[in-house]
DNA sequence: CTGCCGGATCTCAGTCACTGATGCCCCTAG
DNA sequence: CTAGGGGCATCAGTGACTGAGATCCGGCAG
C-alpha cells in the first residue's frame, strides 16, 4: 500500500535514513557482482570504511539476506570470506495481469523464479477475477513451499494507463471492464500481502534491473515487445515512471511516413505498423498466412504471430520481408528514444520477441547505430533480455524487491 | 573541471555527504520560496527537525549565502525571522556559444542577470575566439562590478553532441572548426575559473530549474527553440544528461508524413519541416517573403523568421498559416517527448520563441492534450519560459549554481 | 506601565552511523 | 615451525541529527 511516486519538494536525510541506504547500497553491490564479494572488496567498490562494511554485513547476515560462502585465499594472508545473496533471505510474489493470459510468479531475493503459473485471463466481473488471483497466489505460494513469513509483497503488473493513486488502470483498450477497479487495495486485502501496481512496461524493465545481470545495469531502455509496443526506461540504475507512473508510451511515434493510417490521424504509427497483429494482417493480406480464420484476441495473434516466424524460419521470403521491415521500424521507434534520453543500450524482450529476436538483432544494432545522435561519443548496446518471457510477472515481483532493496535516492529522504 | 557525469556502481554516502546535502535541501527550499521562509516554516517542509534547521541556517548566513529579512510577526509570540537569499552571496559566469551570436552574462545566487553582452561569433581558429572570450568574461566581470572572490565558476553551454569527458564539440554541424575542442580546458586555464561545459538545451532547462520560478520544479520538457530545435529534460527537479550528456536530440522525430525528405532518408522530421531555417524558405517559396535575399547564416535566418512574424502579426494569413502549422508539427514531437516521459509541463523558449509564443500557445496546448496518453490522470500544463532570450547563457551560468548547490542525489554519494 | 502568555529560536546533552587506530586471527611461504 | 601479510573485529572518536528545556520577543489584558 505504499505509495511509489516521489513527493516534489525535495525533503532532508537523517541518520536512520542513511544507514538503510548503505545498507541497500552494499546489498545491490553484492547483488551485482557475479560470484559474491568479500568485505574489503566491498569496501573499495562503495567507497565506505572496512568497519563500516563490517557492521553492516552483521546487519545484513542477521536479515538472512546474506550469507558468508566459503573463502577465497591467494597468496599469504588470511583469506577473503566471500558475501553473497541469501536466496531463500525473502522472496515476492509477482502477477501480469494481461488481456489475454495472467501469469503468476514466486520469486526468491537472487530474482529467480521458484514457482510459477498461468491462467486465462477470465472475462467475467473484476472482483471475481480478484478472488481467482487471491486463490491462485495461495495455491502458487503453498506449493513453492517457501517460508510465508518470508514473502516480501505481491507485484502486479498492469498494462495500458494507470492511476498510480488509486492503484487501477484507467480505460485501457483491452481490458475494459477493470477501468479504475482499485487492483492494489483488493489484492492487498484479498491477500493480506502488501501491494504495489504499476505497468507492465515498467515492471519488466525493473525486471531487468534486478534478475537481467549485466545488462540491467546503468541506462537503458526495455522495449517491451507484447499484443501492443511499449518501453520501460532506466536511467542510472534508477527507473523512470514519471509524474503518474505512465512513462513509455511510444505507440505514436511515427516510423513509416508511408504506413497506414492511425486513429491519432498520422500515419504510421509504431501501433499502427509493428505491433504484432499488424504484421500478421500484413501477412494474410499478403497471401503468407491464410486469412480465412480471424480473431484478434490475445493468443490467436500469438499463435499466428507464431506461424509467421515458422514460415520465415523455413524461409519463406515474403515472411522474412514482414519481420525485416517490422525490426526496420521499430528500430526508428527506439532510435527515438535513445536519442531523447542518451542511453547506452537498448534491452529487448517481452512474450513475442523470443521468436522475433534473430531478425531484429539482425538489423536493430546497424539500424541504431546510424541514427544515434552520439554515435561520435559512444555506442549503443543491444541485447535480448535474459529474463525470458514471463518478464511481466518477474517484473511484477522484483517491483517488491526493488522498493524494499534498492537504492534509490528516494530511500534517503525524509517523508512528507 | 569537476566532473558532471556520473559513476555507475553506486557508492554510498557517510555524515559529512549528509550534512553538506541538507544544506543544499533548505537552501533549494529557501530559494522557491517566493517571499522567504522562517526556521520553523523549513522545518516542516524539509522534514528535518528545528534545531537542525538553525544549525544549518547558521553555517548558512555564515557563508552569506542567506540573509536574514525582517520579522513576521502575526498574534501573540515571537515573529518568525525570515530568512531570504543573499543575492550578492555567490555569482556565476556563463557563455553560450552559438554558431551565431556568443552571448555572456554574470548572474547572481537569484539567478538575476547583474550583467550581459554579446558578441557576433569570430568565424576564425577556436584558439583565439577562446582568447575573446576569456577577455570579455573579464571586462564583463570588472564591469559589474561584483566581487570576484564571489564567483564562483563559468559555465558554458554550446550546441550540438559534446563529450563530456574532453568538455569539447563533437562534429556540430555549424561550428565545424571547433570539432574536439578542448573548451572546458582551454577556458580553465584562460579565466581562471572552474569551468563546466554543457548542451546549450541542457542549460536551458536548468535555467528554468533555478531562475524560472514555479515552472522549473518537479518533471518537465524545455523546448529549445533556436537555431536548431532541442529539448532540455528534467525529471523529479533533476536534469537528464544521458550516458554521455548528449539528452535531448529530436531532430529526427517525424512530425509531418507528408514533409520535406530528411537527410536521415525519412520525411518530414522536426530538422527537416519545423526549424526556422525552413520556415523561412517555405515563407520565400510562397512568396511571403521577397526571396531573392538569400543568406542561411544565424543572424540572417533570424531576421527573416522575424519579418515572417511581423507579416503574421499584421493579419498575412500565408504567413500565419506556415506559424500554425510549425506549431502543430512541433506539438507532435513533443507529445512523443512527454508520452514517453511522462511529465506534468511543457517549458518552451530559446532565441526564436519570442515571436512565434502567441501562435505556439495558442494550438499547442489543445494538441497536446489531444495526444496525451496519460490525459485520464493528468493534464499537460504548456507555458512559456520567464527566463527570456538569453536562456542558453543563463543556463549555462545556473550550470555553475546548480553544480554547487543544487540538492542533487549524486551529492550524497562518495566519489571513486 | 507591568505582568502574563504564546510562539520562535537557542542551548545542552544524547544518540547513532561512519572513521581511524589497534589488535587478533588465519593462511601461505620459507 | 615460524615469520609475515592480509582480513576482519574491537574500541574510542567525530560529527550531524534529535529531544527537552531555557531564553527571547512581542502582543495583550489589567
Amino acid at each position: 500500500m505504499t505509495e511509489i511516486r516521489q513527493p516534489t519538494p525535495r525533503r532532508g536525510t537523517n541518520l536512520p535514513r542513511m544507514g538503510d541506504f548503505n545498507l541497500t547500497v552494499i546489498l545491490e553491490a553484492i547483488r551485482r557482482s557475479s560470484g559474491g564479494l568479500s568485505r574489503v572488496e566491498l569496501a573499495q567498490i562503495v567507497g565506505l570504511s572496512p568497519q563500516t562494511i563490517s557492521n553492516i554485513s552483521r546487519r545484513l547476515l542477521d536479515q538472512q539476506l546474506i550469507v558468508e560462502a566459503g573463502k577465497e585465499g591467494s597468496g599469504p594472508g588470511k583469506p577473503r570470506t566471500i558475501l553473497r545473496l541469501n536466496p531463500a533471505g525473502m522472496y515476492a510474489v509477482g502477477v501480469h495481469l494481461d488481456p489475454a493470459v495472467i501469469t503468476f510468479v514466486v520469486l526468491d531475493l537472487l530474482g529467480d523464479v521458484v514457482k510459477h503459473s498461468r491462467m486465462a485471463t477470465p472475462g467475467g466481473d473484476p472482483a471475481g477475477v480478484i478472488t481467482s488471483i487471491a486463490e491462485q497466489i495461495q495455491a502458487l505460494v503453498e506449493e513453492s513451499g517457501v517460508d510465508a513469513a518470508k514473502i516480501a509483497g505481491l507485484g502486479v503488473a498492469v498494462p495500458g494507463p494507470i492511476d498510480l493513486d488509486e492503484g487501477s488502470v484507467v480505460e485501457p483498450p483491452l481490458l475494459t471492464r477493470w477501468n479504475r477497479v482499485r487492483i492494489r487495495e483488493a489484492l492487498a486485502e484479498a491477500t493480506g500481502l502488501e501491494t504495489l501496481v504499476d505497468k507492465d512496461v515498467t515492471s519488466a524493465a525493473v525486471a531487468e534491473t534486478w534478475a537481467g545481470g549485466a545488462s540491467g545495469a546503468g541506462s537503458f531502455v526495455f522495449m517491451y515487445m507484447g499484443t501492443g509496443i511499449g518501453c520501460g526506461i532506466v536511467l542510472n540504475d534508477e527507473v523512470v515512471r514519471g509524474t503518474s507512473g505512465n512513462a513509455g508510451e511510444i505507440g505514436h511515434i511515427v516510423v513509416d511516413p508511408e504506413g497506414p493510417l492511425c486513429d491519432c490521424g498520422l500515419s504510421g504509427c509504431v501501433k499502427s505498423s509493428c505491433i504484432p497483429q499488424v504484421l500478421v494482417a500484413e501477412a494474410e493480406a499478403a497471401g503468407v498466412l491464410d486469412g480465412s480464420r480471424h480473431g484478434a484476441d490475445g493468443p490467436e495473434v500469438q499463435e499466428r504471430f507464431a506461424e509467421l516466424c515458422d514460415k520465415a524460419d523455413a524461409g519463406d521470403e515474403q515472411a522474412i520481408a514482414i519481420l525485416d521491415k517490422s525490426a526496420t521500424l521499430v528500430a526508428r521507434a527506439v532510435s527515438v528514444v535513445t536519442n531523447a534520453l542518451d542511453v547506452e543500450r537498448v534491452v529487448f524482450g517481452g512474450p513475442f520477441w523470443g521468436r522475433m529476436a534473430p531478425y531484429f538483432l539482425d538489423r536493430v544494432p546497424g539500424l541504431l547505430d546510424k541514427n544515434n545522435a552520439a554515435r561520435m561519443i559512444h555506442g549503443l548496446e543491444v541485447v535480448g533480455t535474459g529474463v525470458g518471457e514471463d518478464v511481466g510477472a518477474i517484473g511484477a515481483a522484483c517491483l517488491v524487491l526493488e522498493h524494499m532493496l534498492a537504492p534509490r535516492a528516494q530511500r534517503l529522504l525524509l517523508e512528507g
